[in-house]
DNA sequence: ATGCCTCGAGTTCA
DNA sequence: CTCGAGGCAT
């Protein structure tokens, strides 16, 4: 940090770099600051110019508001000046607003007109003898650009004033916008006929009003709110603004019905919340509230500060959309080795909460965005919480921008980062000996819904693997007290952060004997929890619990040929050759090997589910097995023709034939069966199925629970237990609980605060239950 | 082949 | 929460 400049030199800096914001956001439509700079500039240099009035020049950018037009449209000068508001974001900001006017004005009861702030674009419509004459944006606030023509196109703002009594000359002041589901309407247009994608409404709304032709602008779909009046001549107006505004509908114009009249700070910020609340659910976007003093001759009395009125205030919600600059583009690499690309970007306010980085998913993502370094992106919180980078404002691109590419090393381990056929995800090709899987692996081993070993956070993990002592899973469970203290001995030394000694002695003992116990605990474990935790791609817990469920017994899933496991349903040809593919690697084995001597144990060990003799035979096999040409039918009449595996493998081609298959099947069949390792995995896929019709118990002895073949999805806060509990109870009662609500769906358990998945249900007309009917139901049946 | 419906995997911030 | 992609019914 050098030291402070004088205010002097400060207050030039600032603004010269607000003149340059200024000039390059109005005239290039290219801003190289982001909003929220832009905003704490100009707070800084009022800020300083309220300690330092000597400093106030004349021409200050705090006494403006906007840049010069731009030349396109004829200038139009403001009668009365289109003044901005000053802003608050804190209740406290608010509450001194209301003192500044009581004190002011020395009255108890102030009355306030509030209304939504609309996200659009501030005009003024000028009325002669009631007739529409010109129309103007507020450019700079004194001058503005002539979009008449393009007002004249949208259809709410009246071509001729309504009803009688208005003045002989009349501006009316009010906000074009585009309502939310106009904007998706045009885009997914756009999106279909190759037209101008809006990046949002706001952004669309400024644009259609500043296109050069009218008939671009007339197939914007554009409302209009009135708010307020300008220059009035050769009439009278109503002594308030609520009064006016309620005239302004009377002569035709829009004016929002969640308009009201409030009294005191409780009835601003009580307006202010319920505004908030209602917002998700307004047609249109907005970004705050406007509070105006609502009598005339007090606004008279308390008159205006350089740019803005001091009888109004704008208090703003967060922005849920903002725009930021990307640092830089950077890569992750997770457990399955998968590189993905995320922004880093300066920090930015969004729905209130600080952004500094968004993921981009893959590298086909950042493509389409096409995002590069250095570039301007509009950014948001997806679903109100996870930031995503939304679009790339084109023109704010510095020039020397290159687009963004993958990698071709893993910037962790150095491997080659690959691709595989037709996939999106580029992989670091190092696997465990990658010290970024290696420690995702762990994590993901240690996490709840594997192995669940609590303590186990990130951090140490990262310690422990890159110090030694975790090479693999299994070494977890023969870690000691004193590696653990080593470790942490060492971890500490590095960083050197921690105060000498301080750590070193009871505490960090503590930690590990806790840490011990922990993994301890998690010796005992059950199937799905232990397939789950190995990691094994396109395993997770789902499919592990149908694994578990299916086959029962580690002994029996670890010897399974791949081809066994399409019997389980929705395991299919992909995920059964992962399974097999992870269990055919001896390191797997030996990881699996190691970590029961150490110790873990499958506690739910229980015989293969019966429903699996169906697909024990011949024909099911030549079926799962995947050959060309070999369909359901031909695998049927071969099944059918030969009496085991090895009988079929050692038949001459002719013999296929006379099974009754096709020459062509045939012969594919047989080019298949000449391969060896393909005749082995026959063999042994024969032999699996042998083995496993072995172990089938006598006969169904399974009580069909009262939610059988029901499927069940959970959504919102429980009071009297967790989700995953419920999870569990209901599925202990035979019921399959999804995590997406479709037609399909049984019913859906909505507890407090829940969601769009209520929202889809109720759509869809799925059955809701509640959670006193989910505990009346858990009561009767358990 | 096409169109649901799921699941897996990666991810953010306080 | 979102995206990609697997499974399966049509």
């Amino acid at each position: 940090m050098t030291s402070a400049p004088a205010p002097a030199e400060r207050a030039a800096d600032l603004r010269r770099r607000i003149e340059d914001a200024n000039r390059r956001y109005h005239e290039l439509d290219a801003p190289d600051i982001t909003d929220a700079e832009y905003d704490a500039l100009v707070r800084e240099l009022e800020a300083l110019e309220a300690a330092h009035p000597e400093l106030v020049a004349a021409d200050s950018p705090t006494r403006r508001v906007g840049a010069v037009p731009t030349g396109r449209f004829a200038p139009v000068v403001h009668a009365v000046p289109m003044l901005s508001l000053g802003n608050a974001f804190e209740d406290g900001e608010v509450a001194d607003f209301v003192r500044r006017i009581r004190e002011r004005l020395d009255r108890e009861d102030l009355v306030f007109s509030a209304e939504p702030k609309l996200d659009g674009l501030a005009i003024s419509l000028r009325y002669q003898d009631g007739a529409f004459v010109q129309g103007a944006t507020r450019g700079d606030g004194a001058t503005g650009e002539d979009v008449t023509a393009n007002l004249r196109t949208i259809s709410v703002i009246p071509q001729q004033l309504h009803g009688s009594g208005w003045p002989k000359v009349l501006e009316v002041r009010g906000e074009v916008y585009m309502a939310r589901a106009d904007f998706e309407r045009w885009n997914e247009q756009a999106r279909l006929l190759g037209g101008k994608v809006l990046a949002n409404p706001r952004n669309g709304a400024a644009g259609s009003l500043r296109q050069i032709d009218p008939k671009l602008t007339a197939q914007r779909p554009l409302s209009f709110y009135a708010y307020g009046v300008g220059l009035v001549e050769g009439g009278v107006l109503p002594g308030t603004h609520s009064a006016t505004l309620a005239k302004l509908r009377e002569w035709g114009f829009p004016v929002s019905d969640l308009d009201a009249v409030v009294h005191g700070v409780d009835g601003l910020l009580g307006y202010y919340r319920g505004i908030g609340e209602a917002r998700d659910g307004l047609p249109f976007d907005i970004d705050g509230v406007v509070y105006k003093l609502d009598d005339y001759a007090g606004q008279r009395e308390m008159g205006f500060v350089s740019r803005a009125p001091r009888w109004a205030l704008a208090h703003k919600f967060p922005a849920q959309e903002q725009t930021t600059v990307v640092e830089s583009i950077e890569v992750n690499v997770g457990r399955t080795g998968a590189v993905t690309p995320w922004a880093l970007m300066q920090p930015v306010q969004v729905g209130g909460v600080t952004v500094t980085r968004a993921t981009l998913h893959n590298a086909d993502h950042v493509a389409r965005l096409d995002v590069r370094n250095g570039d301007t992106v509009i950014v948001r919180r997806a679903g109100d919480v996870i930031p995503e980078v939304v679009q790339v404002v084109a023109d704010r691109r510095p020039p020397d921008a290159a687009p963004w590419t993958m990698p071709t090393t893993c910037p962790v381990c150095g491997s080659e980062v690959v691709r595989e056929e037709g996939a999106a995800a580029w992989r670091c090709s190092g696997e465990l000996s990658c010290p970024a899987q290696l420690v995702q692996s762990l994590f993901h081993f240690a996490s709840r819904r594997a192995m669940d070993i609590d303590g186990l956070g990130e951090r140490y993990i990262e310690s422990l693997a890159e110090f030694g002592y975790l090479r693999d899973v299994s070494d977890l469970y023969r870690l000691t007290l004193d590696d653990l203290l080593e470790m942490k001995r060492r971890a500490d030394e590095r960083d050197d952060t921690t105060p000498e000694t301080v750590k070193a002695g009871k505490v960090a003992t503590k930690w590990a004997e806790n840490l011990l116990e922990a993994i301890d605990r998690s010796r005992g474990t059950t199937l799905a929890r232990f397939l789950n935790a190995l990691g094994i791609q396109h395993v997770g817990e789902s499919t592990a619990k149908a694994l578990a469920q299916w086959f029962g017994d580690l002994d029996l899933v670890r010897r399974l040929p791949w081809p066994l496991f399409k019997r389980v349903p929705d395991i299919g040809g992909e995920v059964a050759r992962a399974i097999g593919h992870f269990l055919d690697q001896p390191g797997n084995q030996q990881v699996i090997d190691r970590l029961l001597e150490r110790g873990v144990r499958i506690d739910d060990g229980h015989p293969p589910d019966p429903r699996l003799g169906e697909g024990l035979d011949l024909a099911t096999l030549l079926v799962d097995l995947e050959i060309p040409k070999v369909t359901p039918v031909r695998a049927a009449q071969l099944g059918a023709a030969f009496a085991d595996a090895q009988a079929l493998l050692d038949a001459p081609v002719h013999n296929l034939v006379t099974a009754g298959l096709p020459a062509e099947t045939a012969s594919a069949l047989a080019a298949w069966l000449e391969i060896d390792a393909n005749a082995d995995l026959l063999l042994r896929s024969a032999r699996a199925q042998e083995r496993l019709r072995g172990m089938l118990p006598a006969r169904a002895e399974q009580a069909a629970g009262p939610l059988e073949g029901k499927t069940v999805v959970l959504t919102g806060t429980l009071e009297s237990m967790g989700r995953d509990q419920a999870k569990e109870r209901l599925e202990a009662l035979g019921a399959k609980a999804a995590g997406s609500v479709s037609k399909k769906t049984s019913f859906v358990v909505a507890g407090a605060e829940a969601g769009s998945k209520l929202t889809k249900a109720e759509e869809l007309g799925v059955e809701v239950w509640d959670e006193v009917r989910l505990l009346a139901f858990l009561k009767q049946h358990e």
